[in-house]
DNA sequence: ATGGTTATGTACCGGGCGTTAAAAAATTGC
DNA sequence: GCAATTTTTTAACGCCCGGTACATAACCAT
């Protein structure tokens, strides 16, 4: 299986993860290629050989960021009703972005908030729009099955969501608590609309 | 007035509001002081003269920011009511941070949102806590004056505005237009305790 | 005019950045 | 063992960063 040549001295995967960690806590500016080779336990050019230059290496650990740390979002997709399923979406994020050990926030926010390094704020722009895209269609799913009134907006609601959600990404990073963000996610959930009345 | 030596050849309040326009615009990191020093219409020692070093730019420039830039919050919390308080807060927000020919988003949430500059950090980190810290002081006038539930709590409820004016933030940065935001700014006083009955 | 004082423009500093050239080391196939 | 191939290591590159020395220009007081 593997092919001629020198063979790779460590684990391209766990070294992605550090990788990860570092963008999520100093952000793609912030972060500097000597922090991320240390941190990722290797020599610069080890990095250049095995993810390209740092535009890439980043793309990489948002990728890889998104299946192994925002899987709360399918989760909270696949709840039965539009309720819960917001409100799982809000309290995996509350939860997610104050994970004890881990860098308060989220990669897909604090990486990147200005259009300055131009290429990577437009992919988390597009990677929070498609998270968006994801619960409006959810969302317009639950307003043909009766389960949200018919004069709802998908994508308003939708984009509310994602609202909080970045909030929450914020105020994790300020120091705020656990318990803080569950109880604005809850509260937020008295602005969200009530499942009509059955007319059967 | 005019001591002795050669005046100064350029306004300084608009050479500063030409650094908020860039701070606001890249970030503390992202935004270099050759940009900065070309944008005031200057060179690079006149800065260092009239403004000190970037980290002292920087907070004068967060300062000017504050009060030309921010003044919906002193408005909001001159609103009679706790409820009009809130939503002129969420409103003006929401257009301050939409505002054309202006960079969207917010100084004080764009500008760091990593620990990583730590000082920098530190002061927008306590810049929110503080305005926090007004509108929560609102509201606990409001529950003694009972214009709110006596079982509210007034910090939470202040938190719960600073995240979704954070998310704005975001948001607008994004591309989110204004009346999105104003419609979620809407949706969110649903989340808002109604007035208590009048007990008279 | 002259001296004192402050701002301006130019040119430069050390340092850290992202990135890479080049040689040594470790593997596979023959 | 010997080429071929790939990774590792060391060292360096050019560039731009924040910050500054220095000579000059423009003002006030006398």
């Amino acid at each position: 299986m593997a092919g001629p040549g020198r063979p790779r001295a460590f684990d391209t995967e766990s070294a992605l993860d550090a990788a990860v960690e570092v963008f999520w806590r100093r952000g793609f500016v912030g972060a500097s290629l000597s922090e991320l080779a240390a941190a990722m336990g290797v020599n610069k050019p080890s990095v250049y050989a095995a993810f390209g230059d740092k535009a890439e290496l980043f793309q990489a650990a948002l990728r890889r960021y998104v299946e192994r740390n925002m899987g709360y979002v399918a989760d909270a997709l696949a709840q039965p009703t539009a309720r819960e399923c917001a409100e799982a979406f809000l309290v995996g994020n509350a939860r997610a972005v104050t994970m004890p050990g881990r860098p308060a926030g989220c990669l897909s926010v604090q990486a990147v908030v200005t259009p300055g390094d131009s290429n990577e704020f437009a992919a988390l722009a597009e990677n929070r729009s498609v998270i968006q895209g994801l619960f409006a269609d959810r969302f317009r799913r639950a307003i043909t099955e009766g389960d949200l009134p018919a004069g709802e907006n998908a994508d308003e609601l939708a984009g509310f969501l994602i609202t909080l959600t970045s909030g929450f990404a914020i105020r994790a990073a300020d120091g705020t608590p656990q318990e803080s963000l569950l109880a604005m996610a809850h509260r937020a959930m008295a602005a969200f609309p009530a499942v009509p009345a059955a007319d059967s």
